[in-house]
RNA sequence: GGCGACGUGGCCAAGAUGGAUAAGGCAGUGGUCUGCAAAACCUCGAUCACCGGUUCGAGUCCGGUCGUCGCCUCCA
């Protein structure tokens, strides 16, 4: 059994094969810091977890690498009108996606190049690329000559002329041809700007990924990943860029996420449509969000609404409620209903491995964790003890783990309370066997507005943080 | 205009190397349990945008129509 991932660079599901037996180089496109992280970013970032961690699961030893763009125009832009050094705005940012990262659950990177630390490396193969005749020289600017490269446009399926004929993009003199990009840019009155052998100037923007990729994972990397939104011409450009300058194949398999959508509309800053990590944070526990990405296909657009999240926090409720312990009284289940379970934990292993083995088809995978619970419950419901509910319940804990969810009990910090509620409980206790149930009806009640839910089992009564 | 993706029950969504009862979650129905509630369990619902074709057989392949979305400018 072998994974097989779709490859957007021959549109297909190949046979996954690394370069180094048993070893991933991963490289992803991270965002460039010039403002607050929105969900699409975040589900960029999770969706690459899952990979990553599934990946680590099936044994492979993963190398991560994540760019923080942090020279850019969009940060000068964005410094000029705070008035603050581009630097330091953009160390805030990848401060707070450092944060975010920790916050969301996901396995930090191996490595988090950037680009005012590469600034060596990028300067190197810009100097191998004009060196080998792909890109030149044209007063202080740099840029790669598209013609040059014969299979440019292979990741996006363009083709030149296309893109000539359309009216997008910009004619500009000093360009041999309209279609070749910047390599490195000429500095301007008040840019932050490097010394190179070309004047004081600073990278565009595809040629950091190529140079950082190429010193942290080598030559040739296994997975490329990144938004779809990337495809053209971030991607072509890097194949174009890294391909020129080794002669060899860059990335093996080019792997693109789907967009977060909102209203109908995908989330972006242009638009204004966005929702940012932390006012998603703010409402929903990071596994929400897990939720959403694993239900939907990575590649898939993502829709987000307020119905969504809710379905997701719900589906996440019924994932955890299939940890809860065994009724105390229980004395063990029938022996049918322990083999049920049983078949259902090899059953569950065996198809969670597979499904995800065909391109990390969460969603499919998912349906499985919840036959799972379902029968789970079900052994619980007929009696099953702790003991005898371990195998599913450690499986059930084992794959979440690999989806990343933490299905933490959000308990924290409150645990003074404890003894309190323990308190409230017991003396509602004495209410029920007195009938008393407008009184004990009342203290539920008063709990729940405190976010304490009581529910009254076989055993008594237990209760959960909402 | 060019390139690409998609259209599965009320909502989210798997399945597309053609063939088993079209997963799973949410919401809803009717039950079990319960003083009630909650949770849990059981029960009920779609022929897969539309049209045509290939085939013994298509949600799954081919062609067309309509619709949605993305990229072609910064973008996860």
């Amino acid at each position: 059994m072998s994974i097989r991932l779709y490859n957007t660079l021959t549109r297909e599901k190949e046979e996954f094969k690394t370069h180094e037996e048993g070893k991933v180089s991963l490289y992803v496109c991270g965002p460039t810091v010039y403002d607050n992280a929105h969900i699409g970013h975040a589900m960029s970032s999770m969706v690459f977890d899952i990979i990553r961690r599934y990946l680590n699961y099936r044994e492979y030893e993963v190398r991560h690498v994540m760019n923080y763009t942090d020279v850019d125009d969009k940060i000068i832009q964005r410094s000029l009108y705070e008035g603050v050094d581009p630097i330091e705005l953009a160390e805030r940012y990848i401060n707070q996606y450092d944060q975010h990262i920790k916050d969301l659950n996901i396995l930090p990177a191996t490595v988090y190049p950037r680009v005012t630390t590469e600034m060596p490396n990028i300067i190197t193969m810009i100097s191998g690329l004009i060196e080998k005749d792909y890109a030149y020289e044209a007063g202080g600017d740099v840029y790669f000559r598209v013609l040059q490269d014969e299979d440019y446009g292979k990741l996006s399926r363009r083709k030149l002329e296309d893109m000539q004929s359309g009216d997008r993009i910009d004619i500009d003199e000093r360009k041999e041809s309209p279609m070749d990009f910047a390599l490195w840019k000429s500095a301007k009155e008040g840019e932050p700007s490097w010394e190179s052998p070309w004047g004081l100037g600073r990278p565009g923007w595809h040629i950091e990924c190529s140079a950082m990729s190429l010193q942290h994972l080598g030559e040739q990397i296994d997975i490329h990943g990144g938004g779809n939104d990337l495809i053209f011409p971030h991607h072509e450009n890097e194949i174009a860029q890294s391909e020129s300058f080794s002669g060899k194949p860059f990335s093996t398999y080019w792997l693109h996420n789907g967009m977060v959508q909102l209203s109908g509309e995908k989330m972006s800053k242009s638009i204004g449509n966005l929702v940012t990590i932390g006012d998603f944070l703010e409402e929903n526990d990071a596994d929400v969000l897990r939720m959403m990405v694993l239900n939907t296909g990575y590649r898939s657009p993502l829709i987000y609404n307020s119905t969504v999240v809710e379905q997701s926090t719900k589906a996440l409720e019924r994932l955890k409620n299939g940890l809860r312990p065994a009724f105390e009284t229980s004395a063990g289940a029938d022996s049918g209903q322990l083999k049920s379970l049983e078949e259902q934990v090899s059953k569950t292993k065996e198809k969670f491995l597979a499904i995800m083995d065909d391109d990390f088809n969460s969603a499919g995978a998912l349906g499985q964790l919840f036959d799972l619970v379902r029968m789970i419950n079900q052994a619980r419901d007929a009696g099953a003890t702790a003991d005898e509910l371990s195998s599913g319940q450690n499986l059930l804990r084992e794959l979440t783990g690999v989806f990343g969810l933490s299905l933490e009990k959000s308990a924290t910090g409150q645990a003074e309370a404890t003894p309190f509620i323990d308190l409230l409980i017991e003396v509602r206790k004495g209410l029920r066997v007195e009938k008393q149930w407008a009184l004990s009806d009342l203290v539920r009640d008063q709990l729940k507005e405190l976010g304490v839910l009581l529910e009254d089992n076989k055993d008594g009564t237990s209760w959960r943080w909402e």
